[in-house]
RNA sequence: GGGCGAUUAGCGCAGCUGGUUCAGAGCAUCUGCCUUACAAGCAGAGGGUCGGCGGUUCGAAUCCGUCAUCGCCCACCA
């Protein structure tokens, strides 16, 4: 067979991934075998393939091919996420640039537009998780608003609400004037933006000259006086023409049409002559009232805080408090509404600036300063938020947290990393009722009915609901017809807290073989910035609804950033298209890319360069592959050398299995990774093929062939689940395979090393160490690698058993034990033996004393500073004595080492 | 404003409950090699006062305090 020198990924990848499907290998059916389920992050429908995903999606198939290889039945369960608010933004736009408003539409009209783009793009996502070899199953692939899961959702809702824990009530929320929806806490995201702080006159409602209220230090700052909040005694503001005003700070002018108030705080000397006054509201000339209360910080601004309570959460709690009128002056797409009664029909942004000019002109406004805010934005639209008044449906939230916490806090279900813990508990502690409802179309709609007479009934269908309502209303004659559903449609997070559970019908069908087959998951794989969105609420669900944990562990990866530490964005384009890295690199390649460096938890600076370094690796398994294949066998004894690398292999294996084994247990893929391409890379091609590799042109032995085959199995089958397509590649081609075989389906079970396999192991290291040596000589003397040289132990060769390795290794005549080397020999340490290679004329006598006498110095100093510590009496009496002994052995072995360079340094200078 | 985490070689990281010659591997760099598996390679080499300061200890990269820089999360100073 003629193999090419490269490794052509793109030829194998598409076969072999067709072949997995062919035999349905990544097919699950509940059976006796232990179970490990993993169910997927649901992209986002219309979503496509960006390096986060590739992470993600790598790390999760990496755990799931390694399950499966050690014989448990895996099952990983794709789908996608209708994605409420982001793809009815999409239909949105896409209907805008064909001329349609959404508001032309009926719902179903809309719908229809939306379940089109839904089936144009859906589902383009799952297609390039194959490319990249994801092992799902695809026979299980589910969507969060198909039949199943809609259903489920429903169910939920119904529920809930029988249990008292769903409620609807005006409240203020967050509105995204955008998507025209209402959004939860968590969907608001707080930007930093430079913004200005308004300072306005408010003039009381007096007869101009009034001093009322004033004390005899008080202060009169003229306008052009800076304001300094700090100040402990009373500041009155007057004009010229005598009449007096509150100076009242804010970054938003525009809500002034909203004001009912103005607070100060009990305790501002600044302000005590307001108490008890009426204010006049600028350009609206509304009276209000001066009320107090110490929730206003008194060093802010100049301590006078207006009141909207329509539009602002803080000031919505004060008119609660004060029981104070909330005035909505804004539309629902925050343009003025008639309420505010001026700016009628106009955008907040543009009243802002206007109101800014317009009361500068009128002599209202005192100052503008820049000043630095973090603004509410809406996650989705990244418009800034309005907080609005308005009707939603809410979950109460105290019990499902008070659920949801203690798994996590005693680790039943293990965060990786567990830093995470602090901040799942912060949430959970503090948590706040969670806002529903949604004004979209695009969703899961919520099942409650109006009915005709007011009130409304909470049913799974129309037809239940009906029921409910004639039972409600005590009118029988009520039909479908007069019952209206509500118009909203659930967070999608709503539908999504139950994806461990609606995946295999355990809500409609409680109890089924499937869910208590698959049920709880084994690991969940993403990122922390859903913790509270999804994390934290599917917990919640599973303790509810399973009684039971979803997932066992979480694993959460970190952010993919490019090389210079900045997030991946569109707009950057800063974010490579992994489909075109695989066409580069291969998929194996830039699988192990990512792996290289992604510690859980840990962003990971993203570069090409990663991936080459993948595709490099899959060169070397290649081509190692091609040497093996190679080789002609005869009937030819096994050489000594081959024997005792084989042995030698064969126990590096075990004790790296074992190794790798226990980083997957603790989610150090990467780690895990490393420690087997080290393995690949340094032990098998670079040292053990080279040690059994027959002279060019000679056969090898069955023994040794046979025993590398299966080397080269072990290595493709630990490789797997990393590089699942050259592995099954090679793996194939290793030997004669049945139709429907796979490496995936193969278990790798190695015993540990014996201790006698462990002596082995250290010995080989210490023969390694003399080979380098001699390298290193020919190195720096320019001996050419094949020149045969002499090899001279020094006293004494521990490593005798292993001579015929070193000699074919570094290319050795004879090994020869003397008491003292050659004056002309270039001399190393291995381990605390000497060697030396007599090199002739080649020596640089000077160099060489010079060399070792600066190695004498460096293991002088080092034992003196053994002996130091064994001369410390506390030392020998407070450390345990393992650390004591392991000190005596130092000191022992940097004793004949230093012995040896004496020995040594005498012979060099001829003494 | 509160909380959490980080700071170790040029880069991205590992170093678990202090003690294995502990200061590490990978990539990059440098030197020499187109040696018939692989130049996407082979053989070697260099490189760090473990962010600063102070403390605990026989002993500190590791524990404690503090400062500095960076990152993340939470929070109702408009």
């Amino acid at each position: 067979m003629e193999l090419a020198t490269k490794y052509n990924p793109s030829e194998v990848e598409g076969k072999w991934y067709q072949y997995w499907m062919d035999n349905k290998l990544f097919s699950s059916k509940p059976d006796g075998r232990e179970p490990y389920t993993v169910v997927i992050p649901p992209p986002n429908v219309t979503g496509v393939l960006h390096m986060g995903h590739v992470l993600n999606e790598t790390i999760q198939d990496i755990l799931v091919r390694h399950a499966r290889m050690e014989g448990k039945n895996a099952c990983w369960v794709p789908g996608t996420d209708h994605a409420s608010i982001a793809t009815e933004a999409k239909v949105v736009n896409r209907l805008a640039e064909q001329g349609i408003k959404k508001t032309d539409l009926t719902r179903e009209e809309f719908l229809k537009h939306a379940w089109a783009w839904t089936e144009e793009h859906g589902g383009i996502i799952l297609k390039q998780l194959r490319t990249l070899g994801c092992s799902c199953d695809w026979d299980r692939t589910a969507f969060t608003m198909d039949e199943k899961r809609s259903e489920s959702v429903i169910k939920v809702f119904c529920d809930l609400y029988r249990k008292g824990l769903i409620y609807r009530g005006v409240r203020m929320v967050n509105w995204d004037p955008k998507a025209l929806t209402a959004l939860s806490d968590e969907e608001v995201i707080y930007k930093e933006e430079h913004t200005k702080l308004y300072y306005m006159k408010y003039y009381v409602d007096e007869p101009v000259g009034s001093t009322d209220g004033e004390e005899p230090d008080a202060l009169y700052p003229s306008p052009e006086d800076p304001f300094d909040a700090t100040v402990k005694q009373q500041v009155v503001h007057r004009d010229a023409e005598g009449r007096r005003y509150a100076v009242v700070a804010t970054t938003r002018p525009e809500t002034i049409m909203g004001d009912v108030a103005v607070c100060i705080n009990p305790n501002d000397p600044k302000n005590t002559w307001l108490r008890g006054k009426k204010v006049i509201v600028p350009m609206k000339g509304r009276v209000v009232p001066i009320i107090e209360d110490e929730y206003v910080e008194i060093e802010f601004g100049t301590g006078c805080l207006k009141v909207t309570p329509a539009h602002d959460i803080n000031d919505y709690m004060l008119g609660e408090k004060y029981n104070l009128e909330a005035i909505d002056i804004f539309n629902d797409d925050a343009t003025l509404s008639e309420a505010a009664g001026m700016y009628v029909g106009q955008d907040r942004f543009d009243v802002r600036k206007q109101i800014a000019i317009d009361m500068t002109e009128a002599g209202l406004m005192e100052k503008i300063e820049d000043y630095d805010n973090k603004i509410g934005c809406s996650e989705r639209t990244g418009v800034p938020i309005e907080p609005k008044l308005s009707m939603q449906w809410f979950l109460k939230m105290e019990h499902l947290a008070e659920i949801a916490l203690g798994p996590v806090m005693n680790d039943d279900i293990q965060f990786y990393p567990v830093k995470y813990k602090n901040t799942y508990r912060h949430w959970l502690e503090n948590i706040k009722d969670w806002c529903i409802s949604r004004q979209l179309w695009w969703g899961h709609r919520i099942p409650a009915y109006y009915l005709p007479t007011g009130g409304y009934v909470v049913a799974e269908t129309p037809e239940l609901a009906l029921e409910e309502a004639k039972k409600k209303s005590g009118n029988d004659t009520l039909t479908l017809a007069d019952l209206r559903q509500d118009e909203d449609a659930l967070d999608t997070w709503f539908s999504s807290w139950l994806w461990p559970i609606s995946l295999f019908d355990g809500i409609n069908n409680p109890g089924n073989e499937e869910i208590k087959y698959y049920y709880p998951t084994a690991d969940l794989v993403t990122g922390p910035d859903i913790i509270f969105f999804w994390v934290a609420r599917m917990i919640m669900a599973g303790y509810e609804y399973e009684g039971k944990m979803p997932f066992k562990n979480v694993y959460f990866t970190g952010i993919v950033r490019d090389k210079l530490g900045r997030k991946m964005s569109k707009s950057l384009g800063n974010s490579p298209d992994p489909l075109e890295l695989i066409a580069r690199f291969g998929a194996d390649g830039v699988r192990m890319g990512m792996m290289l460096s992604a510690p859980a938890g840990n962003d990971i600076l993203f570069d090409d360069s990663l991936c080459e370094q993948g595709r490099n690796f899959n060169n070397k398994i290649w081509n190692a592959f091609r040497l093996v294949k190679g080789w002609n066998t005869a009937d030819i004894e096994q050489p000594e050398t081959a024997k005792i690398a084989c042995a030698w292999f064969d126990a590096l294996l075990k004790k790296t299995q074992q190794e790798a084994q226990d980083l997957f247990k603790k989610y150090r893929l990467s780690e895990a990774l490393m420690a087997i391409y080290k393995l690949f890379w340094d032990e098998f091609s670079s040292w053990y093929l080279e040690m059994v590799k027959p002279a060019y042109g000679q056969p090898i032995d069955k023994a040794t062939y046979n025993q590398t085959l299966h080397f080269f199995d072990v290595l493709l089958k630990m490789l797997h689940p990393f590089m699942p397509f050259i592995t099954e590649e090679l793996w194939q081609a290793l030997e004669e395979r049945k139709d429907g075989e796979s490496i995936m389906l193969q278990e790798l079970h190695l015993p540990a090393p014996t201790a006698a396999e462990e002596t082995l192991l250290a010995e080989i290291e210490n023969m390694k160490q003399v080979i380098s040596g001699v390298r290193t000589v020919r190195n720096q003397k320019n001996i050419a690698q094949k020149e045969l040289l002499a090899l001279q132990a020094i006293g004494e060769n521990p490593l005798t058993a292993y001579n015929c390795l070193i000699q074919k290794m570094a290319f050795i005549s004879e090994i020869t034990v003397v008491d003292t080397k050659d004056e002309t020999a270039a001399s190393f340490l291995a381990g605390t033996n000497e060697y030396a290679v007599p090199v002739g004329n080649l020596i640089d006598v000077e160099a060489e004393i010079k060399k070792a006498e600066a190695e004498l110095k460096h293991l002088e100093g080092f034992l003196q500073g053994v002996l130091k510590k064994l001369s410390n009496e506390r030392f020998v009496q407070s450390a345990p004595a393992q650390v004591v002994e392991m000190e005596r052995k130092k000191q022992s072995d940097a004793e004949s080492k230093i012995a040896a360079l004496k020995d040594s340094l005498k012979a060099l200078k001829g003494e």
